[in-house]
DNA sequence: GCGTCTATATATAATGG
DNA sequence: TCCATTATATATAGACG
């Protein structure tokens, strides 16, 4: 969807692989919000840049049950939760809520 | 994207809002795919149709953590996959997806 | 409900500042 | 390294079988 046709397989070119990502990041974002809008879905969305930053997505509507795939998801999640917790300090709270806001 | 532009709101006719989630859910997927090849991204997508259908994809590559946000749906998971295996038998699979759906 | 077919709306690749 | 632009690729609304 651009100039030219691109094929689906990595940018090795790191920094047009960060612009592509930012793009392609927030189309995501946008369409995941529109189905759950449109079509009252749960939807959950989780993405990591591949600088290990967060980004996420959750309708909170009713009921959303995570898939068992995502099992080992959940597993590093609460891992890294509990990481996150242990090193928290009062003065980086803030700061590691902003990383997680975006 | 189509004849006619539509506004991002709960569709009220239920069997245009399960065309538009059955097309709409199928191109998530995709972009949720694609952006995780191109951009070496995690990325982990659940999704449940408004009658409780589940769909899921997540990459597997590197790290993936879940958001704050979710945890509340980790829970749920968590509880429904527990009731899952506990009523689960061979002949409960029927039941169990019901379950699942609501 | 599900696949196919367009016309049109949107997303975005490439580019320029 | 970001914004803005814009040409083009893609997604999809609406219609039909």
């Amino acid at each position: 969807m651009g100039r030219g046709k691109i094929e689906i397989k990595r940018i090795d070119n790191a920094t047009s692989r960060q612009v592509t990502f930012s793009k392609r990041r927030s189309g995501l974002f946008k369409k995941a919000r529109e189905l759950s809008i449109l079509c009252d879905a749960e939807v959950g969305l989780v993405v990591f840049s591949s600088t290990g930053r967060l980004y996420e997505f959750a309708s909170t509507r009713k009921k959303l049950i995570l898939p068992t795939s995502m099992k080992s998801v959940i597993e590093r999640y609460t891992e890294a939760k509990e990481e996150h917790m242990q090193t928290m300090s009062a003065s980086a709270e803030a700061k590691a809520a902003m990383l997680l806001r975006n």
